[in-house]
DNA sequence: ACTGTACCCTGTAGGC
DNA sequence: TGCCTACAGGGTACAG
């Protein structure tokens, strides 16, 4: 589900709900997710302070005045839904009808905070996971050690992308949604960004690179494109198409603005461009992408 | 070190 | 209506 425009949507809807306030109750309602819970789970965030609400790549960072900082990754179906405060018995939050009194199917973890309001964690599949880490170690976590820099970091440019790429067999599809090249593109975004680019995702992602290791014309054009993908995205309030929904609820409106992603067999939404979007398959995932403008 | 495949789990959509 | 298959925004663990 939630790639990195989603996240940071999910993120601005906690942080002023979350951040200041004390963690009064922690309803754990299964021993897994997709990892098991940490040890003591509950009783370690219990009466701690919720001191900020980040975001790297696609998990969600919710440091705590325990000196332990909660890891969200929400997996392909999870939902994080804030309950205000004020609620006292039946809550519309998107596409159910919460009753405060009974768990809706999925609902897994329940945060109650000090202030009244209830965050619960619904996740069908249950690929998503909540981990515990002391906040001073997240960088050397075996999540976040391999992990790319942030599209918008110093460090994410065409030099850098070049080096990466540099005599990589790989599809430039697939070495874009490695985390470890860039943090938190993902499927949608990749087609979205490599179509704005004019880049055909079956090409090689050496083509980023020179024979000599330095950027190409294809590096230099990608990454803005890549930013700005996002940035439009976060902008419309990230894509919803199954399962994504804003912590209050409502969808977002980046689908709308889809040009290939999930359009195969239509027309391609570059000005001038009258080629058709087609849909194929590489390293098992789709790829949308249109042969007449994407080379 | 890379690259590709199988797999985790549930819900939904479409074909028959 | 029911059954079956394919597919879905994520990442990991292997085998070669």
């Amino acid at each position: 589900m939630p790639e990195l425009p989603e996240v940071e949507i999910v993120r601005r809807g906690l942080e002023p709900v979350m951040a200041g306030a004390v963690l009064t109750s922690v309803e754990q309602r299964r021993p897994d997710l997709r990892f098991p819970f940490p040890e003591r789970f509950a009783a370690r965030l219990t009466g701690t302070k919720i001191t900020a609400v980040r975001r790297r790549a696609k998990y969600l960072l919710i440091d705590t005045s325990g000196g332990e900082t909660l890891i969200v990754h929400l997996g392909m179906s999870g939902r994080l839904s804030v309950q205000a405060a004020t609620s006292t018995d039946t809550v519309t939050l998107g596409a159910y009808i919460y009753d405060t009194g009974a768990a809706a199917a999925h609902d897994h973890v329940v945060f109650t905070l000090s202030t009244g309001a209830r965050i619960v964690y619904n996740d069908p599949r249950r690929f998503g996971f909540m981990l515990l880490c002391p906040t001073t170690d997240l960088a050397a976590h075996p999540l976040f050690i391999a992990i790319g820099p942030e599209p918008w970091d110093q460090a994410f440019d065409a030099t850098y992308l070049a080096r990466r790429a540099h005599a990589k067999r790989c599809d430039v599809k697939s070495f874009l949604l490695d985390q470890k090249t860039v943090a938190g593109l993902g499927n949608i975004y990749v087609s979205e960004a490599l179509h704005r680019a004019g880049l055909s995702p079956l090409r090689k992602a050496e083509c980023l690179a020179r024979k000599d290791g330095s950027p190409s014309e294809r590096a230099h054009r990608l990454v803005p494109h890549i930013q700005a993908v996002l940035e439009a995205a976060i902008r419309a309030g990230g894509s919803s198409l199954r399962d994504y929904r804003h912590t209050d609820g409502s969808q977002g409106g980046f689908q709308n603005e889809f040009a290939v992603y999930g359009r195969a067999g239509e027309r391609c939404r570059r000005t001038g461009c009258d080629g058709d979007v087609v849909r194929l398959v590489q390293a098992q995932r789709a790829t949308f992408y249109c042969k007449t403008c994407q080379r």
